[in-house]
DNA sequence: TATGAATGAGAGTTCATTCAT
DNA sequence: AATGAATGAACTCTCATTCAT
């Protein structure tokens, strides 16, 4: 992370203007991000933000037509966060594993923060809201897929429907963080695998999943 | 509460104070909670709302010192509403049961619709936080006393953390109005139903339940 | 000074009417008084006033235009305290005579205590300023006539401006209470009065009334 | 205090922000002093001042939080315009140096105009009070300070009392707009000062002094 | 007449965005 | 390109005054 400046003979803008450019903006959308969790969306000012960045306000508009662009270009820039891992259900104590793959899940989640961003601008921002939707849609393909590949195998309570199920993953994984932030206490993974491996897996296959554990999980 | 209005001679202006005071009250409210949903709560104004309701601005600020009071009220005044009815497991198909608490439940929330006004402000304002939190907690609560009634005839999983179990429900609930809106379908709380049950009975009881499917529900 | 209503057949509203509403409009009046002198002009509100009156807001407006009104009539009422009491220069201590007549008439400003509201009022109220205009030109009237006749016995100095010392006399009256209400110090009016003194009288003439007291003073 | 901008060559943006923004600050200072005076402190809002300055209302709050605090600037930047040059009685008519400098003092206070902002203000606004109260307690200290001179060579009364005395010199000057706005009449320095002489001076001293007028003044 | 709820213009203030430098 | 001062629309809230009861 060093500057790349100090050149022998110097000169300008040695640097190609691109990278500073580029510098700039994500510490532009760093601070927006770090801002808007702390503050929420509306309550942080561009001028803070941009002071955040160490820069200028007006810089802040050469590099985002406005704040909601900024939103925009953050959410999507941190867009495979939210992707969750593909689990592969056979070869382990299944509730280990997706107690281990929820914690994961949820701290990119949380890192990203953007949950007391989003409620409130999604019903006035329909392109957010479709951004957002499409990044929504995503995960529960992939949750949707997880479960698939352990339906055809036969694994799954016969009469599952998947996508609801794998609606409910994704909810408890995002409300986590709500959770621990009212109740205090923090998030039991265990627990919620094990309710979550009830609604997915017959007891006897839970039952021989779980002796059938040969080899590494991660 | 009956209006007292219908004389058939007489005609003082009767209940002129309280009663007439309470409508604009109420009307206020009735149009908060409306412009709140549809808009969220920062991008509502106080004027928005005093015209909606049809009364000056200044009126508003009558009834309420600034806009997070109403909101405050709104919640208080319909927080009755969160508190879903109590199940009584035995006796019934469990998955319908559950299934038409959860939709009467969903219903009161929905109308309610406060999901998307919250989250923001929660973090920002933390008597509100603390105002919704025992709203919350009661709910939960509630579920919880659900549960360990059947916990406490030996229905559930003897392993079940009611306190997890209890969350999740409350989530899935909480959570469908979003499902809904972005996925554009219902929900299907048939679906739904089917899955707490598996998280919360084993097979077995399941199926007894199901077949004791004798007389009344509530 | 009574009010000719009280007919013998009479009623209810036993108390005439007038006299009821000459109640309500003095109330006003003191209310309007204690609280303009108290949190001066503009910071009062009219509802204040009506509150502190024990009537209703709308009642104020049944006995006064406006708040600017309700201050003329103020000024009006009490116009008479603007008056110094005249005095007669020969047959005492001139000092002592005029400490006495100064505090006196100090202690009367006082109590309509209406300095800090004025000021800055009279520069866009002219009518207001006419009104009070018209007083000071009455103290001012009073106390040069008081002067005159001093002259005219051959009292005071021969190229005195009466006009001038009048004025100074006036003002240095009226500007007790500011000097009390910052310096904390009480005013000393025997030294105000010395200093007067010899601002009208030539030493000897003083000492000559001086020793000339023969009898009563106040 | 030159401009700078009329350079030559070079044509630097020079002294950029420091001095534009001191321009700004300063115009909106006079504009606030100007229409203080005109309309009084309470009638006058932030947007006016602004408007009269030729900037934004936004502007206006770059440079001061409110307009309670340009008022405090408008004093403290015009402070020593308070201070009424220091006297040296010997050495010349003085009643003719007084008349001068009185004229002279009160042509500054005239210009800095505040008398009639203030009063109301005063007794609401503590810290106001208080920086206020200091430069008048300046303007007593250097009056007393100048009797004081005179005492100790003996050219005054005997028994003056110079607080009382310094006071009352303050209050006349301070008084003369007033007069003058309410009798139309242009205050007479010359017969003010004669006056004030009489409180300070024996005729005696008077005559002596005026005597010896021999050379310089100041 | 008396009441006090209702009104709405307008004050104070903020902040997303523009623009001269 | 970068800066940060300037802009002004829009927001919150107050209060003199009106008006239905």
């Amino acid at each position: 992370m060093p500057d790349h400046e100090d050149k022998l003979v110097g000169e300008f803008p040695f640097v190609p203007k691109q990278e500073r450019a580029q510098q700039k903006r994500n510490a532009l959308i760093q601070s927006g991000n770090a801002l808007f969790n702390s503050k929420g969306y509306e309550q942080t000012t561009a001028k803070e933000i941009a002071a955040h960045a160490g820069v200028a306000t007006g810089t802040f508009y050469r590099y985002f037509s406005d704040k909601r662009q900024l939103l925009m270009s953050l959410i999507e820039d941190k867009l495979e966060n939210y992707l969750p891992p593909e689990p592969s259900w056979v070869s382990s104590d299944p509730e280990f594993l997706l107690a281990s793959l929820l914690e994961a899940h949820y701290n990119r989640l949380n890192e990203l923060g953007l949950h007391r961003v989003l409620p409130e601008l999604l019903s006035k921002d329909s392109e957010l809201a479709e951004v957002l939707g499409t990044a929504r849609k995503k995960i529960h393909a992939r949750i949707h897929y997880g479960l698939t590949q352990a339906s055809e195998k036969g694994l799954t309570w016969t009469d599952l429907d998947l996508d609801t199920v794998s609606w409910a993953i994704m909810v408890l994984v995002e409300n986590g963080q709500e959770k621990e932030r009212q109740s205090g206490k923090k998030v039991d993974f265990r627990e919620i695998a094990k309710v979550i491996c009830r609604m997915v897996f017959p007891p006897a296959v839970l039952e021989h999943l779980r002796n059938s554990e040969n080899d590494t999980t991660e």
